[in-house]
DNA sequence: AAAATAATCAAATCGTGATTTAATTATACA
DNA sequence: TGTATAATTAAATCACGATTTGATTATTTT
């Protein structure tokens, strides 16, 4: 009495990952309808049945998506009460890396082709929305650790426009099978901004 | 018998900062040939005769005018030998965020459009090489500061990237005008990449 | 198993934008 | 000055790719 397979048609998650493959080889305009419905055994025009308005609307649900899952995940270790500051960042840098790491398409769109959506000025101010949610995660670890005098006075900002642009690198350098893991790379990561978060490391003095 | 304004037609250099400067407004696909000849007061066609090879070429030459620029750059301060490697370090992020900063359209190329050029078989390998010269300055400094025992012992490899990602992302969100400016930005960031290669400030245990 | 609905396709549309071409104007040079 | 060369233009060309349209085929629902 096995079920029978029922992998007939595809769906809109199996649309959307297969245009954030598509984005990561050939970037948002370079990619075709046509390569996109390829990568799901369709052909172009079928993708409108799934999304009729078409090409922009698939980025823009990429980019939602993917980004609404890493903050998801992000903001659960965030709301974790019972860790130090400097675990959560920690256990933060870990999670999002992994995150990218695990889905590179997504990481990469999320990187390149944010520009391309910020065009459009109905999702541009949804997604810088969501965007800077995200950022004050990283902000409200960093500032809670100063407070608590456990990390050293950064500005904060900054700081964390540093770790962001360090993790979105990751996703475009980043390659399964590579000398590191997504762990190792995670923890080398995190080791590093904490070490640059300690509070008996002063910098060097300026000249 | 003042001389004439001499300022009749442009050159090569202006129509590379006026694509620059289209291609951060809406990427290199996005960016028409008639947008970057507008911005010199110039019809689509007109490129051509300074390009002839068309819009590939364009962004292959910006891309590695400013690659080589800024390289030059970095490379200066690493042949400075009266340099400790931690003053070495500070004051190559200290240039390479200022060439950034200074020249936001560039910098915006070479972080999203370097995909682009990639594609290009013959373009691609040249570039990749000069890329890896790039990152290899600091590389090199990094490595030096750990065999001398002033940086802690990092992957060296990962550590550039991060201090890479955090650079080109600069790139991406600076502004002028904004809170801090360029010189402010890049001592901050050297300040932190300094402390995390500090040798005392050891990373909190794992758990 | 009809009827209704969902998926899909093949073949138009339709606009856009890179590149080419054939002149025209400006500049340098001898 | 007049001739060669450099810049520039306006008007084709030409291909490509997103979207639309009108069937056709599957899948549900009752």
């Amino acid at each position: 009495m096995a079920r029978k397979p029922a992998e007939q048609s595809v769906n809109r998650l199996d649309i959307l990952l297969a245009a954030a493959n598509v984005f990561r080889r050939k970037g948002y305009h370079g990619a075709k309808m046509s390569d996109i419905a390829a990568e799901v055994d369709l052909t172009a025009g079928s993708l409108y049945h799934h999304f009729p308005d078409g090409k922009q609307q698939i980025l823009i649900e990429v980019l939602n998506e993917g980004l609404d899952q890493i903050t998801a995940e992000v903001q659960a270790v965030v709301d974790d009460n019972t860790l130090m500051p400097d675990e959560k960042l920690r256990k933060i840098i870990y999670t999002n890396i992994l995150g990218l790491t695990h889905n590179t398409s997504v990481a990469a769109a999320l990187v390149f082709e944010t520009r391309t959506i910020l065009e459009n000025p109905e999702a541009r101010k949804a997604y810088l929305k969501r965007r800077d949610s995200f950022e004050q995660l990283y902000t409200q670890v960093i500032q809670e650790g100063i407070d608590a005098g456990i990390f050293r006075q950064v500005d904060v900002p900054i700081f964390t426009k540093t770790i962001l642009g360090a993790h979105n690198w990751v996703g475009v350098w980043y390659r399964e099978g590579g000398r590191l893991t997504g762990e190792q790379i995670a923890d080398e990561m995190s080791n590093t901004f904490l070490a640059a978060l300690s509070p008996i490391g002063v910098p060097a003095a300026k000249n």
